[in-house]
DNA sequence: CAAACTTAGTGTAATAAGTACACTAAGTGC
DNA sequence: GCACTTAGTGTACTTATTACACTAAGTTTG
């Protein structure tokens, strides 16, 4: 049986990449249940945890429930829980229409993710009547609760990250070439690299593995492919 | 008026360095209420959260309320939510003894702190009855909870930000001798370092000021002291 | 009071890591 | 075949990291 707590929420920061530009997934919920369109601005997936249900536990099942995501890694980056979270109407009343408890102090647990974007197909399901990739960059200022300072301290724990983990891995597809490595690099750090440089930093780590396999259809010389070894 | 979040606690890791070691500070929780020796166990400061406070302002008010110290730099470092965390018959009791809601399940928000054994004097407080600076290296197996993981994952998190900030030099004295930040970095770090690369690589950070005093009483030719600039 | 002891304090050479920089190669489109 | 586009490569220079050993200034001891 499933109880949820009421004031114990996890959200995901899901990460993607496409189009040279990183992409958070955000859902609209459902704003049948008041008929008011002000109600659907985007969120990022996340809902209460259930009583008997881990942090980790919770963060991927409500990714699944929402977006049909499976099986990818998620970190925990931090907890969000100023008083005043709640504070937009919209937000209020969404609360009200779905939650058993609407006024409950709730405080979320943060988590981000990264995906390939090809690979994951996201579908809105539960609450969720919307699933998209919005870019980062031109994201809206008026994301639900506090969500846009979530995203924004998400981006700093992957960061933080990206030097140290092979994680990035997982925003690009099996068989990348250099330069998709390179540019991803670049958008998630906000600088630019000297490309011999960065090849041979990034060789030089031997976490990847040259293929016997080139680009196809690219109007130039086409590249090498490599994928991550293991 | 105060109304506690039956469902979110914080947990305060406070590290204190005397005796050329990393110390905890430990509280020992009111045992009287059961008459049961066995409940004396140690655990971290903490306890739940109130329903209008930040988790920032709550962990400072816990801290303060348990053990006296105040205004201290507090950071999070993450948030622990296994529903097994309760499981010592110990525990189980003093929940039954002390809480309103003792089976509700909780998470708790962990902080990490940095303060000057010399300068803080920590005092019991509340419900409990002892607090104690306990030497990391030694800590005993049966402290409350998941508090050895807490503790744990918080020197993990202390490793990470000595390198980047100046946060370290709130465990020595205002006025200290290089030696002693390298012995600081050294227990630490868990690692040993050179004597003149160690000077050369923090000195080339430019915090420090060299003062025109030096260490007295010390049986061995006196070093010179420095302080933190600004 | 001299010798032993303890920790402070200092520089240099060698190696490794990071940076700056420009041309040729291999495709496609016209 | 010429223009265009991105791939791919090496070297010199600068900066950071490492390894390493002796003298200095006190105190303690015999």
């Amino acid at each position: 049986m499933r109880v949820l707590n009421p004031n114990i929420s996890v959200d995901c920061v899901v990460f993607g990449y496409a189009e040279s530009e990183l992409k958070v997934l955000l859902i609209q919920r459902d704003a049948s249940i008041a008929n008011d369109r002000s109600l659907l601005s985007w969120s990022l997936p996340g809902d209460l945890i259930q009583d008997d249900e881990g942090l980790d536990d919770a963060a991927h099942r409500v990714l699944q429930e929402l977006t049909t995501l499976d099986n990818v890694y998620l970190k925990q980056f931090g907890a969000f829980g100023d008083p005043a979270r709640v504070k937009k109407p919209s937000d209020k009343i969404w609360l009200q229409k779905t939650r058993d408890y609407p006024e409950a102090r709730v405080i979320t647990v943060a988590y981000f993710a990264l995906v390939n974007i090809m690979q994951f197909e996201p579908h809105p399901s539960n609450f969720a009547v919307d699933v998209q990739w919005l870019s980062f960059k031109d994201l809206s200022h008026d994301l639900a609760f506090d969500h846009e300072e979530i995203i924004q301290k998400g981006i700093e724990a992957l960061r933080r990250e990206i030097d140290v983990s092979p994680i990035v891995y997982n925003l690009l597809p099996p068989k990348f070439t250099l330069s998709q490595v390179q540019e991803l690099y670049e958008v998630i750090s906000g600088e630019n690299y000297d490309k011999r440089n960065f090849r041979k930093k990034i060789l030089a780590k031997d976490i990847l593995k040259p293929l016997d396999e080139w680009q196809k259809g690219v109007s130039h010389k086409p590249a090498q492919l490599f994928e991550l070894s293991e």
